[in-house]
DNA sequence: GTTGGCACTCGAAGAGTGAGAGTGCTAATC
DNA sequence: GATTAGCACTCTCACTCTTCGAGTGCCAAC
């Protein structure tokens, strides 16, 4: 993208305009708004430039210019800077971080409450993707007579459990025997490498009866991999309805309607980290636009996250989507923030 | 109230017809689309009857009529008859129903979803209130040095745990020592008539050293009351936006605002379950109807609930938030249905 | 490359209008 | 006394028309 200086300046000042005031921004208000040293005559050029470049468009003809996605993109990618948040904000975001949580998941509840409450908008985070992580310990506690609870604790200080269906005849001591012998084998080994089979190898030894036996393990096994699921939380939903942005109640409803999918969200934040991994990208946060936003509804909406980590090798997402009209370099720095408190706060734990 | 029976049939017309057309109602349409053996003039006088009498409005002068809160309550109390849903319509929600689940909890999420789908509303559960169940087991895990997770499994089936922080010098064999006294002492103690008193009373005679045993026996307490606490399931909200009746922003947005406090909604629930209590009421659900709830931006809408049972003296509630302008007969067989169904779950888990 | 000037476009907002649905009241009827 | 026909009146909704203003593109001049 070949810009000369003014008209990435023109650029800058539409896009700041128009998300300040949610108005087209014409020629004229420009040059009232910004010290531009020439006329509103010349600047109309360099807008006719920039709307031929595809970066902004008019609404409808005898109106002014808004920045299109391609427009947003130029402006993220190279025009803006991002600022640090004053020591007010950081307070204010502090303030709302609760350090005296002690389980993973309500750290990252609050952190995402937190990043809703400060920028305004939807928040999300996903739980952490667990794959990498270790089994530390498994245990089979007997709840009653065909049932038991799988506990498993994981490297980064995590623990899951799943109740599940054992067959009546098994007692206690048996299910001790093979609770015992499964952490015994796979104790150390991350979760992603623990097949059914592996599974299986571990139990073999225990004298427990073979088709009873194989249940367990089975169940063991559907608990191990029900532990590395990922869920996402979502929050703030209903604060893009105080959005101009989403007054037609059409777009606000497909909005919160496809939001209400937490799943197919939480594909695609999925697809956007395998994207950003794929691509070696070492920005801090990755960001989608509008059209480039895969999802229904989402057209006009901005979609910007960052990557916390629990450990070294374990880490999840936590993020906004906001309106495509956002203070990019402020809600940015937003989140870069939260996940600097969460990542603090998840290493007290580690 | 004393009603004839024609002004009966008039109040129950126009709920009907407004509940399907969304439009005031007027004396002349009435004689159309019912069978009245009078003239438009005289259901006239019939309507301006029941008007005084606060049972229907007119959104302005020279429009039909439109229930009141009052008249809706009239409609529900005394004269809507409630129809058993057809063998279709019961298939429908069964087909939704999930019968794979193991946990208490899913199952009722489960049946939120279910019942969200199929009112087209939004759809709530709580959590059941286990202050009546009893303690059956109770574990206390070593998870690392410093960290324990006290598992407990209660009457009814469910199991609830949470990690805590314990002295860093314990080791294993104190924790279970600990751990084993509370079980020994607690198990069969409905959960509401444990205090710290009780539990530290049950940890006396481990011969772990006394600061130390004291945290751990908090933290065990701790665990337990969190066990009780009530949690709230939500769902559907984004469909609220597809009825005529929130089409006004304002309107929408006040409702999502108050629903996405889920601490507050949750005790609305409360509220209304101990209000039924108290009336010693016999009905199989509650409902409230416009301004009769109390909670902000719910004018529009009819709150009603049914109470599922876990055990018998372990239940829990699942309602609807819907429009007032609803066909009442039929959610309320669909509440009363998918609780059955909910019910049914539950019991094989006894 | 920049500028002033000008004709043109288009949407938003406001005023005016007519149609339609509904009401309340009165006087007559059963 | 309840019911009815008739009628004048009210009020909203949908439409049209108009004006206003902001903005544009283009051209000729600097």
């Amino acid at each position: 993208m070949q810009l000369d200086n003014r008209k990435k300046e023109v650029l800058h000042a539409i896009v700041d305009d128009y998300v300040s005031t949610n108005e087209p921004v014409g020629s004229k208000s420009l040059i009232e708004r910004h010290s531009f040293n020439v006329s509103s005559a010349t600047l109309r050029n360099d807008m006719a430039e920039l709307e031929h470049l595809g970066l902004i468009e008019k609404p409808h003809t005898s109106a002014g210019r808004i920045p299109s996605d391609k427009g947003y993109r130029e402006y993220v990618n190279s025009l803006m800077t991002i600022e640090q948040l004053t020591p007010r904000e950081q307070l204010e975001i502090e303030k709302r971080i609760d350090s005296s949580i002690d389980e993973v998941t309500d750290l990252i509840k609050n952190a995402t409450h937190t990043l809703s409450e400060t920028t305004g908008f939807v928040s999300l985070a996903m739980s952490p993707r667990l794959k990498k992580s270790f089994l530390k310990q498994l245990k089979i506690l007997m709840i009653e007579p065909g049932k038991a609870l799988v506990v498993m604790v994981l490297s980064a200080g995590v623990v899951k459990d799943k109740v599940v269906r054992i067959p009546n005849f098994l007692n206690d001591e048996q299910i001790m025997k093979i609770s015992g012998a499964i952490e015994k084998h796979l104790t150390g080994k991350p979760l992603d490498e623990i097949t059914l089979v592996t599974v299986e190898t571990a139990g073999k030894n225990t004298d427990v009866p073979e088709p009873l036996l194989k249940q367990v393990l089975y169940e063991a096994y559907a608990a191990i991999k029900q532990a590395d699921e990922l869920n996402i939380y979502l929050e703030g939903e209903h604060r893009m309805l105080s959005l101009p942005d989403f007054s037609s109640l059409g777009r606000a409803r497909d909005l919160l309607g496809t939001l209400s999918d937490s799943g197919m969200v939480a594909g695609y934040v999925n697809e956007m980290e395998n994207a950003a991994r794929e691509a070696g990208s070492d920005d801090s946060y990755m960001i989608r636009i509008g059209q480039e936003i895969t999802l229904e509804g989402l057209d006009d909406c901005s979609f910007i996250t960052a990557t916390y980590n629990l450990t070294d090798s374990v880490s999840g997402n936590i993020g906004v989507i906001g309106p495509k009209r956002m203070l990019y370099s402020k809600v940015i720095s937003q989140i870069d923030f939260v996940k600097k408190k969460l990542n603090e706060e998840m290493k007290k734990f580690t």
